[in-house]
DNA sequence: CCCCGATCTAGACAATGTCAGGATTTTATC
DNA sequence: GATAAAATCCTGACATTGTCTAGATCGGGG
């Protein structure tokens, strides 16, 4: 049936007071991620997001389980553009597999900067997986493999098993603390430095770790 | 203990004892610690902690002006923590400047999987500075001056700020990059390692770092 | 001794998340 | 096509939360 599509859209022209939205789900996600951004994660409030979306507050039970629910489907969907994010840092870079590891890693602290509140969702909100256990929250999953790819490229095919665990753990640890430190205003000496030199030493630290990492050939 | 009452024993102190509960203030850090160990940031109840404290509702309020104050309080406490953590790392390692800070990483992550409620309220909470404009709250500027000590020592005294500056973003995004990681569950690649040997893996990661500073030399 | 301030309790208010039941629209079946 | 079933949304209610106001209780200084 070629119906459904049409008649949604038409229902979000035309029918402000109508009865059904059309497409309250995606509606919800939007709204609550203005939300969100607006008023942060502790002052989040499903029916201020109703509101936003225009419909009662108890509409959002028929698309989310509870609260929590929109909040894991909106980290899930935070992963997703994440993983573009990075895919696209690492086709941009190229290069090396030092390289495309360095692109990564400032791809994915680049996205925590123009996402603060996504970001933080995603690593602080409830975990996506208990929420969702059957669903689709393969996101995270992605992203994860993007980084142990890259890392194993760098480390070459003779690294061991822990070697590679060594690696990633310090590669996703030093991207992700930049990152929190960063978007939580923690990194205030950086403060007297000018914007242009404060993201060439964001930068500058991120290639660094990935030049030590091939370099030590463990 | 042989005290008559614990009322009359507080006055003696900074004038700010208790006196009908005995040390109201320091009850309810107590409680709200050991409510945000139980049930989370998202589940915590001002109202909750008051009556583990065994007190009314409002009574906090004396103390405390508005539940985020208690909570800034409480991460102010975990800050000193932090800082007698590392500290004390640091004076057990003794050695070179570069041992120094390896174990002043490795006691950050320690501090974090100790407590990680702590942890993720002392970085995720609203901010203390913002709640206590002319309050106390020097114990994270502590922690920080620590960090840039034992990092200027690996780096010599011909080292430049934006030098220095770079070393402490690594280091610092390091060690909170893989503490968040760690007491957030998300390093679930360390899962098929045995638990002495993730341990392992986490130290290595952190003293790699900190060899790799003072050997480029810059 | 008595009053005053510090400390705590009790009650109330608006706001929140969730549940129950009714209204309305869409879809599927005959 | 009409009609029943399903999906979607609304109104109303409940318990819980943080905070405000007013009253009670206790201790110490006048």
């Amino acid at each position: 049936m070629p119906a459904t599509s049409e008649r949604t859209e038409r229902r979000g022209q035309a029918g402000r007071g109508g009865y059904h939205h059309g497409d309250l789900r995606a509606a919800l996600l939007a709204a609550a991620e203005a939300e969100l951004a607006e008023n942060g994660l502790a002052g989040f409030s499903l029916r201020a997001t109703a509101r936003r979306a225009g419909v009662s507050h108890a509409a959002p039970a028929h698309h989310f389980a509870s609260a929590d629910a929109l909040l894991a489907a909106l980290a899930v969907l935070g992963f997703e553009r994440l993983v573009a994010a990075m895919e696209a840092a690492i086709a941009a870079a190229g290069g090396s597999a030092r390289a495309r590891l360095a692109a990564a890693g400032r791809g994915y602290v680049a996205f925590a900067r123009a996402n603060p509140h996504l970001f933080r969702l995603m690593f602080f909100g409830k975990r996506p997986e208990k929420l969702a256990p059957d669903g689709v929250p393969q996101a995270p999953g992605r992203a994860f493999a993007m980084l142990r790819q890259t890392v194993a490229d760098v480390l070459g095919p003779g690294a061991s098993e822990a070697e590679i665990a060594r690696a990633i753990a310090a590669a996703w640890g030093l991207v992700h603390g930049l990152a929190h430190l960063l978007i939580e205003g923690a990194a205030g000496f950086l403060q007297p430095f000018p914007p242009a030199e404060r993201e060439a030493i964001v930068a500058d630290a991120i290639d660094r770790f990935a030049a030590s990492l091939g370099a030590g050939s463990v």
